[in-house]
DNA sequence: TTGATATATCGACATAAATCGATATAATTG
DNA sequence: CAATTATATCGATTTATGTCGATATATCAA
């Protein structure tokens, strides 16, 4: 339980961002029309910004914190940066939460 | 992941807060000479409040937030109020972190 | 009841987070 | 290269959090 586990739980700390990580546990269904593979590539910012709502900035600061703690890896293509779980990042933590808190 | 658990992962964003959750995970070990048995009792604010070196007012503060999400129960005897964990909560918790993330 | 001790609550202030609109940067297309 | 599109970054404002000292409340002891 170091200060990257206390990032993480800052991180999670808010419903929107929660929700999003929720959502690209499933991209293809929440995601579809995608012109990549929601999976292995992942979902880019302006159809994770329309689903929210909220403004775009917002929305690339929530997933560039995201992306600081590793909970989520992004890969240009073009204009545009998809975003994917990193999900060996989840594992980490949440063996440190089973095991530690 | 409700409202509940964004609570607590607030509750958890803070060094002091996961601090004193894990002193009291073995009490008698990092609170001795108390007066009650702290395993079934807890530990008093003031000792709390010592090792940490932060004003009373804000482990106080810092207690109640802690026994709003259900991580910790409080018993006042007499002048003094213990703080214990409340295992169940955590491992309430940690399914859900384990699952729903 | 008075004084002492332990906590809790209040009010204040500083720092951080949420959120927006505007602008800068990167890549695409004509 | 100019216009367009997608993101990222900047600056501003509002709201929340961290933290303190002062004060109120509860309990014990004399």
């Amino acid at each position: 339980m170091d200060s990257k586990d206390i990032d993480i739980f800052k991180v999670l700390a808010n419903e929107t961002r929660l929700q999003i990580l929720h959502w690209l546990k499933e991209p293809e269904v929440n995601f579809p029309c995608q012109d990549v593979d929601p999976r292995t590539v992942g979902v880019c910012v302006g159809s994770i910004q329309k689903k929210t709502g909220l403004a775009q900035s917002t929305i690339s600061h929530y997933l560039s914190m995201l992306e600081d703690t590793g909970l989520v890896v992004s890969t240009r293509i073009g204009q545009c940066t998809y975003y994917r779980r990193n999900e060996e990042a989840f594992s980490v933590f949440v063996t440190h939460v089973a095991t530690d808190l």
